[in-house]
DNA sequence: GTGAAAGCGCTAACAA
DNA sequence: TTGTTAGCGCTTTCAC
């Protein structure tokens, strides 16, 4: 392999501005920089991140720490920040707990990422204040992508508001018996974004004048399957909702299977909203709260890079949501008369 | 940062000693692998990878090289691969391509991967001659998942195979007009499996005495978006398919889309079959051939990590499919009477 | 079973 | 603008 002394023999100069040259620091008169960029191609030379990074103290890697990669929304968010690392020369090691609490206690609690990374991505999870004593103490940039974490850099969407525009619509369309179908609050993986999303439904329904019913919300895991269930349980309902307000799209899928199988008519029967706007809402005609995707993932490895940069420090940043009116929603039907 | 020297000076020992005990090298009493053990748990030191990199030549860490995170087909290999390299103290770096040409093109073409990581796992792609003699003079275990690549390693199913058993569930139901959905043989991102789905589709057609038809043929581009409008063209036909195979479960879910639009009845008027058994298959009752996908990924991190562990030489191993009879397939509708 | 010492390939002061 | 000189924190002979 060759190394940067071999460069250095070659044109008869020292390392130091060898490396001073390859890396594109000045200080370098343009004809030296030349020949070492010459040399370095025709050796083919390739340095060596171990000892780059063992010597200055930086690894150029970023760890991205998800918890479910085959989930579309995380590796949507995974797939922007790689785009931007990957312009910057950063690499991306990423940390898939995979809904295991083992594999996130790995992460978190050893000390797996001291002295690997220069900075870490944590998607949506909400981390135990262990958990965040632990970031802290890498004394690295972090930032948080879709989880509410006062004193922590954050990129997220305003998970209440996005809620609430999507319960707003509903209402607006004069649904009155309208279901929430969210996901814990708690469990192995801890997200923020349920218990936001909830208040958002039920602060909109009482501004309304609806008071919350507490068997009008169920818990969907944030699986379609889980949406399925809750909506079976809530057509069984002695007085079933008339519109169901789904806090994701792979949620509101189910909402839609199940109403199939149930052979009740959407948008007729029953509205059904969504929230993401997941690649495949357009394909359910799905009405939902669009939240930039890409975009979080983007814009979180924007802001490491910058604090590693010492450019500017890391703040909270919330992103915009908008309703996209599709055709799972419309007024409710005309009640049926008594018997 | 406390590191190896620390520990060394805590139970005056040499630095030598406290790597071997901590590595769990043989020729270490265990009274002193203990008394290291001890010392750095409470010294709390973290071994730095960049150092142990540079001293020993070896990363601990295996590229992997995917098309696009966000299919779910890729983040699925990913996560069944990550899986297997977390457990074995591995760490994962990610290069997502994104349809991406020059992506592509900086991975592979650049010296990226030299001396960055042990290993490199190639997903589904079609690495060009050029882009295999760069793989080949990493000197490092490459394998290459989902893709054939004879006298390279690879975990893969066998394509032709899995077509022919679609096709011949078609065919065995009675369709004659039997048309496939697959996706370009070439592009920015080369695959192999294309042409051997459409090879073996077309290899059981003939067998069953039917001559393919050109027209019946068409590019769905392995998207949703792609088999519908795929789908269009077909039901558009003089003589239009009584069934379609399509090469992914994604172009099916088009298909179905389509034929929904259409007004075409599934599985009444058009039987349609896919591959891969998405997760979203068993919702749209969608009758596929499986491929096992976490599987493939576990897999290929087992063989490379069983050659870097010099146990065995990578091979060619094909996984096996299983044709997954669901509600979209149907014998095809008797012939209407002409006028 | 343990230690001494060299060295992996680079960066970063400090000099010149 | 360039060179000298220490390391960075490990692993790995080779002794003992």
């Amino acid at each position: 392999m060759t190394s940067i002394k071999d460069v250095a023999r070659d044109i008869e100069m020292s390392t130091a501005t060898v490396s001073r040259a390859l890396r594109g620091l000045q200080g370098v008169s343009d004809e030296t920089r030349e020949r070492v960029i010459e040399s370095a191609l025709r050796l083919g030379y390739v340095p060596s991140p171990s000892a780059a990074g063992l010597a200055s103290g930086q690894t150029r890697t970023v760890a991205v720490i998800v918890p479910m990669v085959t989930r579309w929304f995380f590796a949507s968010v995974v797939q922007g920040a790689e785009e931007v690392l990957r312009e910057r020369g950063y690499d991306l090691l990423l940390y898939n707990l995979a809904g295991d609490a083992s594999a996130r206690h790995r992460v978190f609690a050893t000390s797996l990422l001291t002295k690997r990374v220069d900075a870490v991505l944590v998607l949506s999870l909400k981390p135990t204040e262990e958990e965040l004593d632990r970031l802290a103490r890498l004394g690295r940039p972090v930032t948080i992508v879709g989880a509410d974490m006062p004193g922590w850099a954050t990129v997220r969407i305003d998970d209440r508001e996005a809620a609430a525009s999507a319960t707003a619509h509903l209402v607006e369309l004069g649904h009155r018996r309208v279901a929430y179908i969210g996901g814990a609050t708690e469990g192995v993986l801890d997200f923020t974004a349920p218990t936001a999303r909830l208040a958002g439904y039920r602060t909109t329904l009482e501004a309304a004048g609806i008071e919350p019913a507490p068997e009008l919300e169920q818990d969907g895991e944030f699986t379609i399957a889980g949406g399925a269930r809750a909506t079976r349980t809530l057509l069984g309902l002695p007085d079933p909702p008339t519109a169901i307000f789904a806090a994701s799209d792979e949620m509101a899928m189910g909402v839609l299977r199940a109403a199939r199988d149930l052979g009740v008519r959407v948008p007729e029967d029953l509205s059904v909203v969504g929230l993401d706007d997941h690649e495949l809402a357009d394909y359910f005609d799905l009405t939902t709260v669009a939240q930039p995707v890409l975009e979080q993932g983007r814009v979180a490895a924007m802001q490491v890079l910058a604090a590693l940069a010492g450019e500017w420090q890391p703040t909270q940043v919330i992103l915009p949501t908008e309703l996209v009116i599709r055709r799972t929603t419309a007024p409710p039907p005309a009640r049926s008369a008594g018997p």
